[in-house]
DNA sequence: GTCTATAAGAAGATAGAC
DNA sequence: GTCTATCTTCTTATAGAC
């Protein structure tokens, strides 16, 4: 139905409003403009301008827990995973690190959320956490777990996997701040990734 | 004389504001209210809250030039600094990482200033510039010069000096951004940054 | 240089017709 | 659900006395 659309529409809107300009700059009218109506409009599927910006953390929210039960289920379920990593070799690791990075950089919800994100995080103390729950705390507790069974499994070697975790995912993080500011260095951002990560399996990876 | 110590006090209150909220967030009379006066009073000193940020953004120009001259000449210098890199040791590269890390989270300028550029980056092309070259391009930049030279004194072993150096920044810039959202990690912060250090000296140093 | 008073305009939100 | 008209409040900025 029409209405489910133009309240997701607004959303969508607002979300790329936001992530360019931050919510103090994006004005009600804006958004209207954007999804096509009239300001007043507007206020027939959100109660306040407030009301959206909230519905975009929320979906997020949502979104994000989806996510994480999805990979719970692949990192609980250790035996099979101990299988893959068992094997897994110079290549695996850059693919792992390239679509980890192109998640992140080309899904286009998750990028417009993270630019958000930056603008208004020192703003509220809970969208500070959320940021840095989503993009720092979750990614290395995940990377560490995944780290760890590499190590388990002999494939990688190293005494401090919280330290070889941070050398894996800051570069990747940093690449990712940069492409989000300056889309045009992507390219740039993509071969070193490889590099990086090239260079971080022939540090970290067993000496045979 | 008043006149100036004014002036001087609303640019270190605005940046204080801006840093916190974010330019749109910041009224003119929070700037004012701060600095002790009422808002139209401030009109006296700068034409505009626009002219303010500028000021502001001018101010840290001439800062970041004189630092930029400050260590070009001993980057140029390079037969004082081989002898000193000839024998840099793993306590020297934590002191040295230490020491970049302390100034960039403690210098009150520098880390207001940073706050205040993370928040308005995507808004303004020449902001995002302004940001990318100050916290990416030129430590890479420099410290890569720096690497390059210890890599020709044999002190460092890579086949790949830009990638060395990120492995040794993008661990510091993220645990920068971590501090500045959250002040109350700073102690972990530093805690992985030595971890970090000697690491990265471990697995980049000189084997004997 | 600082103040009070006030203008000028922007921005969020509501009322009520269709 | 969308519109036009309108209200209210907030925010920047100016005028002019002291």
């Amino acid at each position: 139905m029409q209405t489910t659309s133009t309240k997701q529409k607004i959303l969508d809107e607002a979300l790329t409003l936001f992530s360019e300009k931050g919510y103090a700059n994006v004005y009600v009218s804006d958004i209207a403009d954007k999804v096509g109506i009239k300001a007043p409009s507007l206020y027939k599927h959100y109660k306040s301008k407030q009301a959206i910006f909230n519905a975009i953390i929320e979906e997020m929210n949502n979104r994000f827990l989806e996510q994480a039960k999805a990979l719970n289920i692949t990192g609980n379920d250790a035996q099979a995973d101990a299988a893959i990593y068992k094997e897994i070799g110079e290549e695996a690791l850059v693919q792992l690190g390239q679509n980890l990075f192109a998640y992140f950089l080309h899904d286009d919800y998750v990028r417009r959320f993270r630019k958000m994100l930056t603008i208004e995080q020192f703003r509220d103390v809970e969208l500070g956490r959320i940021y840095a729950r989503q993009y720092v705390d979750d990614p290395l507790a995940y990377q560490g777990m995944m780290f760890g069974m590499m190590v388990a499994q002999g494939v990688l070697v190293t005494d401090n996997i919280p330290v070889m975790t941070i050398h894996f995912y800051a570069p990747i993080y940093m690449l990712l701040t940069i492409c989000d500011r300056e889309p045009q260095r992507e390219a740039e951002a993509m071969k070193m990734l490889v590099e990086h990560i090239r260079k971080f399996n022939e540090l970290y990876g067993r000496k045979y």
